[in-house]
DNA sequence: GTCCGTGCAAATCATTTGCACTTCT
DNA sequence: AGAAGTGCAAATGATTTGCACGGAC
């Protein structure tokens, strides 16, 4: 058992305690414990790119997950504080694992490649929002760029 | 015809020439002017906010520019840089003339009023991304708030 | 005259909703 | 038991595509 690439290896440990982290902010929130939404949680801390409801559907596999609890569940999740959305371009909508710290994604736009970004900047402009009389400031923000890959080639 | 709003009026002016200089644009990016493309710069010009594909079509009135021509026309000037592109939350498209200076906009959560922003200050992040390999770098922005109307009563 | 742009109808994609059934707590 | 969560089917909303026609250059 300690060949090959089981779940249970310490490689995972970091996405089990992810899990287990999630798990413990639902029961703070009174939200249920059920497996699908166990499958959500795993499949979301295992990937190391924010995911769409489809994906994460496709990705627990099978019977796992129905598409349409996916999107519910990623919305109880995300009122929650568990998930984060990250709202791209072209109307699509990518969930992941909240990490407490705020954050950011790069996107490639020849690939789709994504890579999270350290940190926020962005007390100036709330600044300005809240000078305006605006209250209870959040934002969405996403940064579109060509990743060395595909600069090289295509 | 001194009285009342026509837009033949003076208050209209800084509309017709963001309307002309649109039409310049076009013209260098090889475009063609046409009736529905001036009523969608027309509508654009004269609205003190960002519109949805939906927005101009209605705002245009009558047969004056068809849905779907709207979204055609506003993808291609999109591209010419004629207008800028707001990508919104839950999936939401907004468009706007380009006005060269690069800003943001603060969306009410509540009743949807969407106001400018001056400036934006994301050379931070941007760099982090450059820094990453990333190049031909862009962003979308949205900041979200209760506006004080709403924090009012609603 | 040519090619781009247009309108209309129909298709597509992401997401939501209604409803009866199951399962946490 | 009872509320919260689930699955399936169908609805919705925004945007896109196919195709034949019309107008800008």
């Amino acid at each position: 058992m300690s060949h090959g690439h089981s779940h249970e290896d310490g490689c995972c440990g970091d996405a089990s305690r992810r899990v287990e982290a999630a798990v413990a902010r639902m029961k703070e929130k009174s939200l249920r414990v059920t497996a699908p939404r166990l499958n959500l949680l795993r499949v979301l801390a295992e990937s190391a790119e924010p995911l769409s409801a489809e994906d994460v559907h496709r990705l627990a596999g099978h019977g796992a997950l129905d598409l349409v609890t996916a999107y519910r569940s990623l919305g109880a999740l995300e009122e929650a504080g568990v998930v984060q959305r990250h709202p791209m371009e072209r109307g699509r909508t990518l969930y992941a694992l909240a990490t407490g710290h705020h954050h950011h994604h790069v996107v490639c736009r020849k690939c789709g490649r994504i890579e999270r970004l350290p940190g926020c900047d962005t007390s100036k402009i709330e600044a300005a929002a809240r000078a305006k009389g605006y209250a209870d400031l959040t934002h969405v923000m996403e940064i579109y760029g060509i990743c060395p890959g595909c600069a090289a080639h295509g």
